[in-house]
DNA sequence: TTCGTAATTATGCAAGTGTATAAATACGAA
DNA sequence: TTCGTATTTATACACTTGCATAATTACGAA
């Protein structure tokens, strides 16, 4: 029998649940969590409905997996593009928050998923658990480059003070980012980048504009 | 006949309308757009669900009316608590910065609808009109007071600068926003105003904190 | 009081929903 | 090649959804 003739073909269970997964997240972002709807899911990934049972026992299942892995698909994509950059901790710092700024952390699409997941992430535990997570692991890292870059000034502050200061940047950063993706054409390009490291800048006391080793 | 017999009440259009309003908005809130049925909503306003349809004739035309109606319910109010403040230029800024980030324009519910509507106001024309022209409301009166918190410290700004400053302002508070009402745990009481008044502050250069008649 | 009519309820329907279960089929092991 | 079985499709079911239409009922006008 040729392979044309074929009618399915077989997956390994990760591709499968991969496919699933991204399935789910784009119709998500589109229409919110009850819009994807199982049989909206499947066509999308190119099976058919039943299939879905076969690797997630319900759909609830299969909402909190996609979210897991979008968040921490998010979490290491900033972590991992800031973390190439190199030079001082101040470099360090603005270079976090512009990343966290830019496409691809900042843009509609995950925004839109954010927005379409808050409802659930406010009922659900272990959605909620997760979210806190990614959001701690955020705001520590956060503090620890501010810290390096206050130390490298030659300013010591407070521990309270520090705490209020990575409370102030991450609410200035997450904020802006909702923003950018809510209305990206609210932005000239490159102006969010800007007005999250100006105002980071302006919070900590330090000027992260300018680069290490200017004239 | 007597009263405790009666089977239902009338009310006038006006009111009913209103309540099938509220009734949705906080289906909304919880639920999202898809999950407050028309169902949920004659039970929430405690009419029958045939009564949706003489008042609204889809429920895409209650949504949207409901939508209208908290946008516009938002707008006024936050003009109008900040409008209530004496002083300088600079004490009307801090003002509208504080009035954003306090209750009850900062708070969980209203951005849970600012989530749950995020969907239809991408792809639906007249929503995004709403949206949009809320939008430059604020930014257009946060701008004038900006503007007039210069020229009171003496300063004088390009058009660029000041439309620049304006966006980043807003973004900040509207970026704080969403962070206090997705988050109402990470804020201590009055630390996200704090935030925001240093910030914009931060921003255009002036000390938003101090009061006008100080020592 | 009676009575007309608009407000409200009651009932029904076709399409869409998640889930369950049976039937078909691809593909590695023998 | 043959065959077993996990993968995948096919089908069905009970329930919810938005919308439509008929049947009641409150309440002001006469």
């Amino acid at each position: 029998m040729s392979d044309a003739r074929r009618k399915f073909k077989r997956e390994t269970a990760d591709q499968r649940k991969e496919a699933l997964i991204q399935a789910t997240l784009s119709l998500v972002a589109e229409k919110g969590v009850r819009g994807a709807t199982v049989r909206a899911i499947a066509e999308r990934a190119d099976v058919t409905q039943g299939l879905i049972r076969h690797y997630f026992s319900t759909k609830e299942e299969l909402v909190t997996a996609a979210y897991e892995t979008h968040m921490t698909e998010m979490t290491d994509l900033t972590f991992t593009m800031a973390a190439k950059v190199q030079g001082t901790a101040r470099d360090h710092l603005a270079a976090l928050v512009r990343t966290s700024l830019e496409p691809p952390v900042a843009d509609p699409r995950a925004v839109a998923l954010w927005a379409s997941f808050l409802n659930k992430v406010q009922q659900d535990a272990q959605m909620k658990a997760t979210h806190e997570r990614t959001y701690a692991d955020f705001r520590d890292r956060l503090q620890d480059l501010i810290r390096a870059a206050l130390d490298e000034a030659g300013q010591s502050v407070s521990d309270t003070r520090l705490h209020h200061l990575a409370t102030a940047c991450n609410g200035v950063i997450d904020g802006l980012w909702l923003e950018g993706g809510a209305l990206p054409d609210a932005f000239a390009p490159g102006e969010l980048p800007g007005i999250g490291v100006e105002s980071v800048g302006a919070i900590i006391g330090l000027d992260l504009e300018q680069r290490a080793n200017q004239p």
